[in-house]
DNA sequence: AATGCATGGTGTAATTGGTACACAATTGTA
DNA sequence: TACAATTGTGTACCAATTACACCATGCATT
């Protein structure tokens, strides 16, 4: 926990730096052993989870202090990052101003305001994360889709509402280039869309479709190890990749 | 054009009310004689033209506030409106920022600061609406899509990403109960989707796909007048149509 | 009134795309 | 060596989309 003092400095400075009212939070997914994880931080002091974010400097914009935060919470460099809505609601930081409200005057104290908030969401490389606190925080870590602790303020709705908008661009954008490691296996990035939508595909058809798309590389090694058949390693073939980022997909699933 | 004091009070008023940094840009969408047009306003004394903005009160929620704007500019009341994107470049708003920059000292004057713009878009009935300028225009009126002004500051690019985000939606969500009358023929409405898309569409395939989606209530009259054959006219089944909202549609175009 | 023309309404064949399977091939293990 | 589990590939079937044909209607022209 940050002293009074510490809490003064800190408020400070926010002042001075950044823009009043606003906010960003980021909802980053990640994959790892065929699951779906979300980086969230834990408060100091108390059961309750919230996403990654910050402020925006007074002269930046707005991508780039979404990349700055998340450049400081996860060490990465160039994320892949997506504006998907803004929380406005007047009442959405209701509990973080009171939960500062008495400890410093209200001329003082950045956080006695109200912040509408820009979600983007980030996927990122799971190996490459190293998940980094902030001074709020005692935690930064991976929660997994299927086991998520008790959000703090809004922060429910606005990773429902990232997951929502990460679902429907599957059906119009090729997804996987920034979750999946370098070379993968197809029955590994059919993981990672079962995941995203929760439910089962087909293998046959999947591959099928997928290779239809063209943005894959079929590679001559196959991934040895496992007890049965070798499967073939693939790699994105960036150049297709980023194509059919611009022009999208055909169908939806 | 207004008054160094009637500046001064909007200036002082709006301090007061607005909340700093954050403003609400909207592209509201009609249709008219088959032509698709957007609302717009022309600055006093200069050929530029801009899109219906304001400001969010410091009590309001985002959404009430893009509705209270839209009602001043258009008197509509409930309009369909969707959150699209954020504009947050530091220098967005510099030639606005410029403009006003040396008739107030800069403390008192609220346009002297960086603007974070929300951008809705809106589809309403072209025949309800009542366009009214606002303080800073001479004109509020419908621009067709074949034939837009030069926009001021980043208008433009709001512009055409609320188009994009328009024809994205339109493979998966329906549109139309906003944008036509109660009542209207098959080709009418074929017409907006291709206003919309900006290509022919087959007549008979429309008329099919578009039945599928069981959205549309076929009614007994026809519309008579046409020097040819009398086509039906349908209304939207509302019950349907919400639901399809909510549900998505299947494909795309 | 007869005819023509432009448009609207409906049907159907061909093509494409998606779904549901079957079967062979490969790998490590019993 | 046989087996279990998994991967690679093919194919038949169904649904949706596309392309096109034909008829109906209402006004205009004569």
């Amino acid at each position: 926990m940050l002293t009074k003092q510490e809490l003064e400095e800190f408020w400070a400075e926010a002042s001075e730096i950044y823009l009043n009212h606003i906010s960003i939070d980021c909802v980053v997914f990640g994959f790892h052993e065929g699951q779906m994880k979300v980086l969230m931080l834990k408060s100091n002091n108390e059961e309750a989870w919230y996403l990654p974010g910050g402020f925006v400097l007074k002269k930046e914009p707005i991508e780039k202090a979404a990349d700055r935060i998340l450049k400081i919470r996860t060490g990465i460099d160039k994320i892949f990052l997506q504006q998907f809505r803004v929380f406005g609601d007047p009442d959405r930081s209701k509990i973080h101003n009171d939960m500062y409200k008495d400890m410093l005057p209200k001329e003082q104290n950045f956080f006695d305001q109200r912040f509408i908030s820009i979600g983007y969401y980030a996927l990122v490389d799971f190996f490459n994360v190293t998940p980094a606190p902030d001074d709020f925080s005692e935690l930064c870590t991976w929660r997994d889709l299927n086991d998520l602790p008790k959000f703090q303020l809004d922060h429910r709705l606005i990773f429902e509402t990232a997951l929502d908008t990460l679902r429907l661009q599957l059906n119009y954008q090729p997804i996987g280039y920034n979750l999946m490691p370098k070379e993968f296996t197809m029955p590994e990035l059919q993981k990672l869309y079962e995941t995203i939508l929760d439910k089962k595909l087909d293998r046959r058809n999947f591959q099928r479709r997928m290779l239809g798309f063209g943005i894959l590389n079929k590679l001559e090694q196959t991934r040895k190890g496992g007890a049965h058949k070798a499967p073939y390693l693939y790699s994105f073939d960036l150049e297709n990749y980023q194509a059919a980022l611009k022009e999208g997909l055909k169908s939806g699933w």
